[in-house]
RNA sequence: GGGCCUGUAGCUUAGUCAGGUAGAGCGCCGGGCUUUUAACCCGGUGGCCGGGGGUUCGAAUCCCCUCAGGCCCGCCA
């Protein structure tokens, strides 16, 4: 069984209806990262709807969380704002600068992840924390918090095993100057919390208003009752002995409620691409990486691998990998049979639920997103054919579409070419003409190749410049040399690729044109 | 110091929760497709399930120990 339809028998036990939840932080530029965390809840989500449950999705933006710290692709003038609210700073211009405000820090950040989430037919319900906190929701969560401070503060400490300081408060006031840094609370008379900012200036903050948030722990806690949140996937950060969800299911109860069971995902690994990683700052963004593959391609990276391990990501070879995985799940998956073993029976259900939920339409047939073609073959298509026209008709003549390509297809090629044009286009499937043989490897050769190779030279100089009168030119050579026609092919792809084996041969020399190719022949 | 995940064929892995003769894909090798595309079709090769011990009629699976790799524990998905 697929751990999303786990999940979901398992919330349906629980009963009632469901509520499955996000939460991301958008201190910076959104990653493929997160994408875990959307799409581990959005697939439990689904499979409630799936499994015959009421169900809703949320994604939480924690918009009220502090700016931490002058990132990298800030300039230093966003110091001011160090302790401020994410919801109320301004956004970063192209510079790093503070821009004039029109869009807030958070929502710069986040736009651009909303949309990709469309594509990939995830259609949250938003909610900015920071307005929860202005509707006053918050008010009867920071008031329970504040009259149990002490069990809450016996509770991280002794679950955490952190030491929380004298002036710990389980309410975070915003001071004077915006920041949520250096304020202590001196005392609390509903619905007002008083405190000092560290210049002494005095006030207080209603808690039915924006004026102060709750620490991270309680936050959570609180939040999973004002949505009625009952599975909220989180990352193994707050999964570890001690971590926020240890301490959120107890907190939660004590305000109330009635929390989600605890459900840790893995994270996503960067990894290879050489230079391509974090010590770069160059890492992988949704839309990025949605301009390489297709979208039910991104949610199948997700799906098809168990929530507890690892993803090892990269824009190379394991995308081709998980791609042709995908298409050929799609062309053939696996049949219900008569005396399966429990084994068989198992791997086909978790198969066919990871292909379920891969669909960017819920519901959806797989075989629509279905192109009929791997993204092998078709990579190799576009490196040697310039024109989309000359691809099509390749593949008409091998078969793999009759008549027109799809749209599906079309939209394929398109992210195809744009993947072998950028820089995350695996070397390894990089087909790449010589410009010269060297020495030592013609030395190599035997007297039988050299004919061979200087027979074909003589015959492609005269020959018609079509695919067809190549091959026949290769074939004749083949003959005329006593070599069989599988070594000459092997020697042809030596000479202009450097590899015992490419793409067919005659396009391959139509393509590099006859002055080339005899050029490389001499 | 506390905790999590992983270790199964050359590679990626399923199977571990509910113990019952090790499955798959890729790769590789061979064959076919009478113009041999890295296409497509068919067949084959390949694993003392990290190591040791225990429980059991029976262990990849449960328990204990151990080795190796990755990761989390202010904030971080």
């Amino acid at each position: 069984m697929h751990w999303a339809d786990y999940t979901a028998k398992i919330l349906q036990e629980r009963g009632g209806s469901q509520v499955s939840a996000s939460g991301i932080t958008p201190s910076g530029e959104f990653h493929i990262g997160h994408l875990r965390e959307i799409l581990s809840a959005e697939m439990i989500h689904r499979a409630c709807i799936d499994a015959g449950m009421e169900s809703d999705y949320v994604f939480i933006v924690d918009s009220m969380d502090p700016l931490r710290r002058v990132y990298d692709f800030l300039s230093p003038s966003y110091e001011q704002f160090i302790g401020h609210p994410l919801a109320y700073i301004p956004a970063p211009d192209d510079n790093g600068n503070p821009g004039k405000g029109e869009v807030s820090y958070a929502e710069h950040f986040l736009n651009p992840f909303l949309q990709a989430l469309e594509k990939i037919g995830v259609k949250p319900r938003v909610v900015m924390n920071h307005e929860t906190y202005e509707s006053g929701a918050f008010a009867r969560g920071i008031d329970t918090a504040i009259m149990n401070r002490d069990e809450i503060r016996n509770l991280i400490e002794g679950i955490s095993g952190r030491e929380l300081g004298e002036n710990w408060f389980p309410y975070n006031p915003i001071g004077p100057d915006g920041s949520l840094d250096g304020v202590r609370v001196t005392g609390y008379e509903k619905p007002f919390v008083s405190w000092v900012d560290s210049n002494g200036l005095e006030g207080r903050s209603d808690i039915r208003k924006a004026e102060g948030k709750l620490p991270w722990r309680i936050d959570w806690a609180a939040r999973w009752i004002i949505h009625g949140i009952t599975c909220e996937p989180a990352g193994k950060d707050h999964g570890s002995a001690g971590g926020s969800f240890d301490t959120g299911i107890p907190i939660c109860k004590l305000l109330g409620g009635n929390p989600p069971d605890k459900i840790v995902y893995e994270w996503i690994q960067l990894k290879g691409m050489g230079p391509m990683s974090s010590s770069t700052g160059l890492t992988v963004g949704p839309m990025e990486a949605l301009s390489l593959v297709p979208p039910e391609i991104l949610r199948y990276v997700i799906a098809r691998s168990k929530i507890n391990r690892h993803i090892e990501f990269d824009t190379g070879p394991s995308l081709f990998h998980i791609a042709d995985e995908y298409e050929r799940l799609v062309a053939s998956p696996l049949e219900e049979e008569e005396g399966m073993s429990k084994r068989q029976a198992v791997s086909l259900a978790t198969q066919s639920g990871a292909l379920r939920l891969s669909q960017v339409v819920r519901g959806s047939d797989p075989l629509d997103s279905f192109a009929g073609v791997s993204f092998r073959h078709l990579s190799m298509l576009a490196q040697i054919k310039s024109l989309d026209q000359d691809v099509w008709r390749s593949l008409e003549r091998s078969g793999h579409i009759e008549g027109e390509p799809s749209p599906q297809l079309m939209e394929r090629l398109a992210r195809m070419r744009s993947w072998i044009d950028g820089p995350h286009f695996p070397d390894e499937s990089k087909i790449e003409i010589r410009v010269e043989l060297p020495i030592e490897e013609k030395k190599g050769l035997d007297s039988k190749s050299v004919n061979f190779l200087s027979d074909l030279s003589g015959r492609l100089a005269k020959c018609d410049w079509d695919e067809d009168s190549i091959v026949k030119s290769i074939k004749n050579s083949c003959e005329s040399s006593e070599i069989t026609n599988r070594d000459g092919f092997k020697l042809i792809y030596w000479v202009l690729i450097g590899k015992s084996s490419g793409p067919k041969a005659s396009s391959l020399i139509y393509e590099i044109g006859r002055i080339n190719v005899l050029g490389l022949l001499e």
